[in-house]
DNA sequence: TTAAAAATTTAAAACGTTTCAAATTGACAA
DNA sequence: TTGTCAATTTGAAACGTTTTAAATTTTTAA
């Protein structure tokens, strides 16, 4: 593997030179620059990562710590999220190094990378409520750019997505479709979308004279079957108290409660209407229902290219305050929202 | 940051002692080596592994290269398994990298990350035929690990599953069921484990006197869309032409193999047996069809301890042929299997 | 008590890069 | 020619570690 000394040596140039002419400073002659750039090309050079980040701090590599469980397979939007990172880093010479989470303490994974000195930055993704491993890495002055937002006001780089917003869009358009008694089905409420979903759909009925319930507010895991079994609990109510309206966090627990509708002989749209955010995932589409589903759209992997270039800014130094994007969702009325079953 | 430094000027020693300590030369006494390893402890010191890399060009982290076709979704087997290496590594004090193949050309990728001087070993997985990488990393001597296995008897390190006894063993019960059309739904044709298993399968049946054919022997995608098409062609031939028993490669291929014969009105195992290999993956599994699969049975996630085995040995300077091995698939009867039809 | 041997410690070089401060070169005006 | 200034280039230090070869201390044997 060629050095910047084989380089210098072929030349009869300065070691100094040679780094300098590579790195586009301004001092070095346009002939030297040329000159040096064709050779290191011929000698097939490659800076050395480890000798750059032994003196300048910075290695190229950018840090995702994934929580999973074991035995739970991993989410597959998750995957995608990684894969889009991963290869648009690499276009900008930086890589992605992943690593599992196993303690029980998410923060002991980041102390661990952390303290061997090898990354110059994290991308932390699913932030819960006071995320502790937010605190460590400001505490820490390490740079890192969150997908999601735990704080309404935070000081740290974020991409998120405007879940106040997806959920007042679906009330809006529920509410406009005379639903009176309408409820979500939500993610985990440790999870601060959820929140903020619950959060935007209370403030978005209120805001109509609609009524709030804590029955029509559950939280719960993201699954198939998690809106299977809580959406057969809602509509297990009299037909004149049960919701004429369903808002699910994710398209896997549309795909549950569009099948417990079904198990229950009520038709969507005609007896319960179903929206729900969907993030675009491979797995289980929001078109190929039946009826296709209404839905608040927002692709997790229009997430990749924003949050990489926050992160590149933010090695290059910039303030965090100024990395901070809130994406909306865009509403695609499909088939499984209509009026409100007239009583 | 704590370094040697910092400790050897806390103690009165050298650095080199200090770093000899550390490292567990036995030419330290034992009361320096206790000092200084409670000193270490105390101002939190961890090694700089850009430093350790420059000097002795092992940085502690290996590279695993995923090649995946966008949009198209990850195999959740393939998280599984980068999950399980990741850890297991992570014990060892090694780091998993992850990157994505983008290119066209998968070696550019490895040459990228070899230029880069960062990693110390890869693990390749689902080699094909004549891979290319492998050829690479053999060719610039970089020690590297394969899931599965490109030939025959290869020079390299490598932990596969033998597939041509998994399909022998397949074949093995279904004689004994004295069934005598016997068909084969298997993976891609450029994969290396479809050749294995087609090998074997066409060695067990000629070697138990039964008849082999190209139109009994297909190869295509790993999907339950593939299986179920592939099933249904060999299906629609008469009675007394059409195979009595299926063999397929994966439980997605089963998963529609299964499918396609109840389309067709054909109950398993009476009208027909299917048997498959099971990766135990956990989307689909082979428990849960109706009826439960027979399967020759070998965990993928069971291969990321060996396969992070072999990597530690080759760091550490091991003979890449002492590190080979071939585990046995177990064969594990549930009711998709039962007698030919008499006709 | 002393020489030799063994055990332990150390100074210094090396890894490949960046960057500071100093030196060299060239151009231009005096 | 000389001096001045700007434009380039260079030597050397630094980053934190490992490791060689040499130096020092301790132990053993005579």
């Amino acid at each position: 593997m060629a050095t910047l000394k084989d380089i210098s040596e072929e030349l009869g140039l300065s070691i100094a030179t040679v780094s300098r002419a590579l790195n586009g400073f301004p001092e070095v002659s346009e002939k030297t620059r040329t000159l040096v750039a064709e050779t290191a090309k011929r000698l097939n050079y490659r800076p050395n990562r480890a000798a750059q980040k032994l003196v300048s701090g910075r290695s190229g590599i950018v840090g995702m710590l994934v929580s999973l469980q074991p035995g739970v397979s991993a989410e597959s939007s998750l995957v995608e999220v990684i894969m889009g990172l991963s290869w648009r880093l690499a276009k900008r010479d930086v890589d992605l190094v992943m690593n599992v989470i196993v303690d029980d303490d998410p923060v002991a994974a980041y102390r661990r990378m952390v303290s061997k000195n090898m990354l110059d930055g994290f991308i932390i993704n699913a932030p819960q409520i006071n995320d502790p491993r937010i605190a460590f890495l400001e505490a820490e002055g390490i740079p890192f750019v969150v997908h999601g937002r735990a704080e309404e006001d935070p000081s740290y780089a974020f991409f998120d997505l405007d879940n106040a917003n997806a959920a007042a869009q679906a009330v809006g358009l529920l509410a406009n479709l005379q639903h009176q008694r309408i409820a979500m089905i939500n993610g985990p409420a440790s999870a601060a979308f959820a929140r903020q979903r619950a959060e935007g759909f209370r403030h978005a009925l209120t805001a109509r004279g609609l009524a709030t319930s804590e029955a029509f507010n559950s939280y719960g895991e993201n699954t198939r079957a998690s809106g299977y079994t809580r959406t057969l609990e809602l509509l297990a109510q009299p037909e004149e108290s049960r919701p004429t309206a369903l808002v699910c966090a994710s398209t896997p627990l549309a795909h549950g409660a569009l099948r417990a509708a079904q198990d229950r002989g009520l038709t969507v749209p005609d007896a319960v209407s179903v929206i729900c955010h969907d993030d675009v995932t491979p797995v289980l589409t929001s078109e190929e229902t039946n009826p296709p589903l209404t839905v608040t759209r927002a692709a997790l992997s229009a997430a990749c290219e924003p949050l990489v270039e926050k992160m590149i800014a933010l090695l290059n130094g910039a303030d965090p305050r100024a990395q901070q994007t809130t994406e909306t969702a865009k509403l695609i009325v499909r088939q499984s929202t209509g009026p409100a079953p007239r009583h």
